[in-house]
DNA sequence: AAGGGACACAACCGCAATTTG
DNA sequence: TCAAATTGCGGTTGTGTCCCT
């Protein structure tokens, strides 16, 4: 549909500049049907392997960084086409405004998407819509009474600070709300979180209230700190099949981290969560990993930390309560049309 | 109807990390 | 231990299509 396979197209390898031995001429450009359909048997009857393998195998005139691309991002029986939903984008927006552009990270909790797919969404339509959206203030914006922030707040707070981080204004990873005053000389940052936690709230809400327990969090900005009360059944906050959390005699909590990978060297180094595809919410059972126990009593503690996009470290709340969140288990995506 | 700008998105590029021999 | 090969990721480009004038 974009551009038509271009026969001529043929080129040396892509991989720098290609290996002047390779006498094999590797073709570029869009592919065929009949190259897909080599792609597509041929991973099918001999699944993944070497991928230069595949390209040579599979008698195909591609070098297999392409042949990975492919099929990655088009062929995989597994993907998801057509356009985002409106649920999607909300999705995307959240993470985006905790992961940045870590598109692969994103696409992993997204099933059926590539990140090449989310990252093109992104550039070519929510970031046109943010930067939209900034400078045309909605007049809700600094109403601050208004107890319901809505989307355009989130994708507001999420390409102010994409923007800011785009410029090279970098925020620090953590910002200590609960030291963050109203009448900080840093208006800028008051404004950043304050928008921020206006918007991430309802989000917060709202996928933890997914899980049906009465867990629910929220943040208060006018105090500038943020707050997340966790009530739960008993002992236990469960994802659908899986403990979610716990509290520990209504005093501390253990946080299960969920399989957001690479977070940081700080996550990646010190857990060794379970890839098992069945534990979605990657339990850690080692009492190494007691990650963040949090005071639950006397109307919640003020927690002051918010991670704004580069390292979560184990042990930190807030954002991390966001990053809890498996949304491939939120039942208002359809994942499976 | 034609021209041109905006949009959407597949694919390429370069780099870094990881794996392999 | 090291170099080469492979893999994975994010940024960018190129081009068909849509829509407006």
């Amino acid at each position: 549909m974009m551009r038509k396979p271009d026969p001529t197209a043929v080129k040396g390898g892509i991989n720098g500049g290609g290996s002047s031995s390779n006498t094999n001429k590797l073709r570029k450009g869009l592919w065929s049907p009949e190259e897909d359909d080599k792609l597509i048997n041929y991973m099918l009857t001999n699944g993944q392997g070497c991928w230069s393998d595949v390209a040579r195998n599979a008698g195909l005139q591609r070098c297999g960084k392409s042949c990975r691309l492919r099929w990655i991002n088009y062929l995989r029986p597994d993907l998801k086409r057509g356009a985002f939903s409106p649920q999607e984008e909300e999705v995307i927006v959240h993470l985006h405004s905790i992961l940045g552009n870590r598109w692969s990270q994103i696409a992993a909790r997204l099933p059926g998407r590539t990140d090449n797919e989310i990252k093109n969404f992104w550039n070519s339509t929510i970031k046109k819509r943010l930067k939209n959206l900034s400078s045309t203030p909605s007049p809700n914006a600094s109403d601050s009474s208004n107890s319901e922030p809505n989307k355009k707040d989130v994708m507001a707070a999420a390409g102010f600070m994409s923007s800011m981080q785009e410029q090279g204004i970098n925020f620090p990873m953590y910002m200590d709300l609960s030291s963050t005053s109203s009448t900080s000389n840093s208006s800028l940052q008051s404004m950043v979180l304050n928008q921020t936690c206006n918007s991430l709230a309802p989000v917060l809400e709202h996928d933890l209230n997914m899980f049906g327990s009465a867990a629910a969090g929220y943040f208060n900005p006018a105090a500038a700190s943020c707050v997340t009360q966790v009530g739960v059944n008993s002992d236990n906050f469960y994802g659908e099949n899986e403990i979610f959390g716990s509290v520990d005699n209504g005093v501390e909590r253990e946080i299960y981290v969920p399989p957001l990978e690479n977070i940081g060297e700080n996550l990646k180094t010190e857990n060794t969560y379970d890839r098992n595809i069945n534990n979605p919410f990657n339990i850690i059972s080692s009492s190494n990993h007691n990650i963040k126990t949090e005071n639950l009593a006397g109307g919640g503690a003020a927690v002051g930390n918010i991670w704004l996009g580069e390292e979560l470290k184990v042990g930190e709340w807030d954002l991390e309560d966001l990053m809890k969140l498996d949304v491939s288990s939120l039942p208002f995506l359809d994942f499976q049309s």
